[in-house]
DNA sequence: CCATAATAGTGTAGTATATACACTATTATG
DNA sequence: CATAATAGTGTATATACTACACTATTATGG
């Protein structure tokens, strides 16, 4: 076969079996000062009662995006959340039934807004902690490595943190986020000097109530002074 | 239709009808001091006359990455180069005809060792500056956007600039690639120095020959010592 | 052989950014 | 009114980034 016939400069596929084509999604959230991910545990083979990432077909008039959207909103009921493409996973025996090309999708929720839709209708869900993981189904691992890896990335260069805390925040919580997410701790003086330094955030006059010690100053994220910011060359960098 | 029904937890894949997957690659390559980028002008419709990144189905049995580097050889004969995944692209209406999902990568090539292979058998292929680039067929402007975005960030993190340049090389020539591919100007006394403090780059014994002018010192790119670095937690960064 | 053209090669001062580090302030509770 | 719990603040040091201009070497051509 030449370089031609494999080429799509030919008008149709007709001789070009077509593969399955999937959604998966690494789906992180915080809880108790960990980061979790939702896995379903399956109950068909193959891997039945293993773990695996939440997924499923893309329909043929479906966007990759818009079907990875409908799978996290079945599983937890966000809607509206950001979600980043993590790249295509396709080696030929991925899925041993038959040829499988996943797309994988990240995404982080607020587990207290949307605390565990998991254990409804029927089908076993549940959070883990990325740490301690179970084995999982199929490549997923392959697959949460490197969602966890941009996660990790994208989280230190956009300040995606605003999306998923409250509108009002402490400086406290955002560095508790961070922590969370990268699995390290920060100095609280240089965190709060690094995250006031970039001009998006607007300090409140308005403090936290119900708590049991001084309470804590809140503050916006000013999305406006961050589009300015980025339009003028600038960055953000945790 | 509930969650179950679009699940994988289905045995099979019988009342979704899959989708084409192809693989279309953007292929860089350093001339005259430009970025240029290899289009191949398509000779049927949808598109017919217009210039598109080269690409072409999936096989069945081959995975994502073989069928890219097939791709890549085909159109320009370099095999073994380092070549990275850009991103699943699957819009419904991308191609008119049928529905194609497509799994983008990037690749930067040696024009001198590989000058441009383009023209030959047949269909018409050549080299664009990447700031003078024709229309192009499908989406593939999206699809570059991402790939460029993805090639100037890659470059400036991980030291691949030497799987592009001679095994023995100046200073002057590591500090053209990256102003070139970048398409910004470094002063040449800090991009020394910073090039030289990863301890990454063994100096040789060696000069330059057959140049009109002083000849400059050879460097070679100790593998060894990135792989320590990195291990120790240590990273690259021009 | 000497002037020219072309590129190699080098150092320092100033600025900005990152790090390390410990105490006082406020509020609810018992 | 003592305690527990968290908020909030500044400075000194080290590191990294930026800006900037001249001398060195070699081939070539008159």
């Amino acid at each position: 076969m030449d370089a031609h016939e494999n080429s799509l400069r030919r008008a149709y596929s007709y001789e070009y079996p077509h593969p399955a084509v999937t959604v998966d999604c690494a789906i992180f959230g915080l809880d108790e000062g960990k980061l979790k991910l939702l896995l379903i545990q399956r109950d068909l083979e193959p891997f039945a009662g293993a773990w695996a990432l939440p997924g499923g077909f893309v329909k043929l008039d479906e966007d990759l995006e818009t079907a990875a959207r409908r799978e996290l909103e079945e599983e937890t009921g966000v809607k509206r959340v950001f979600i980043d493409q993590v790249g295509a996973f396709g080696e030929p025996g991925r899925d041993p039934r038959e040829r499988v090309i996943t797309v994988a999708w990240w995404a982080i929720v607020n587990l207290f807004e949307h605390p565990v839709k998991a254990d409804t209708d029927a089908r076993n869900a549940a959070w883990f902690a990325v740490d301690e993981l179970p084995a999982l189904a199929f490549d997923h691992r392959t697959i949460l490595d490197a969602a966890l890896a941009r996660l990790r990335d994208t989280i230190r260069r956009e300040p995606l943190a605003f999306e998923f805390l409250p509108r009002k925040l402490t400086l406290t919580q955002l560095q508790r986020f961070y922590e969370t997410v990268l699995g390290e701790a920060f100095d609280k003086r240089n965190f709060r000097k690094k995250a006031l330094s970039y001009g998006i955030l607007t300090e409140l006059e308005e403090y936290e109530v119900d708590v049991a010690h001084r309470a804590a100053r809140l503050y916006r994220f000013d999305k406006t002074a961050w589009e300015k910011l980025r339009k003028a060359g600038g960055s953000f960098s945790i």
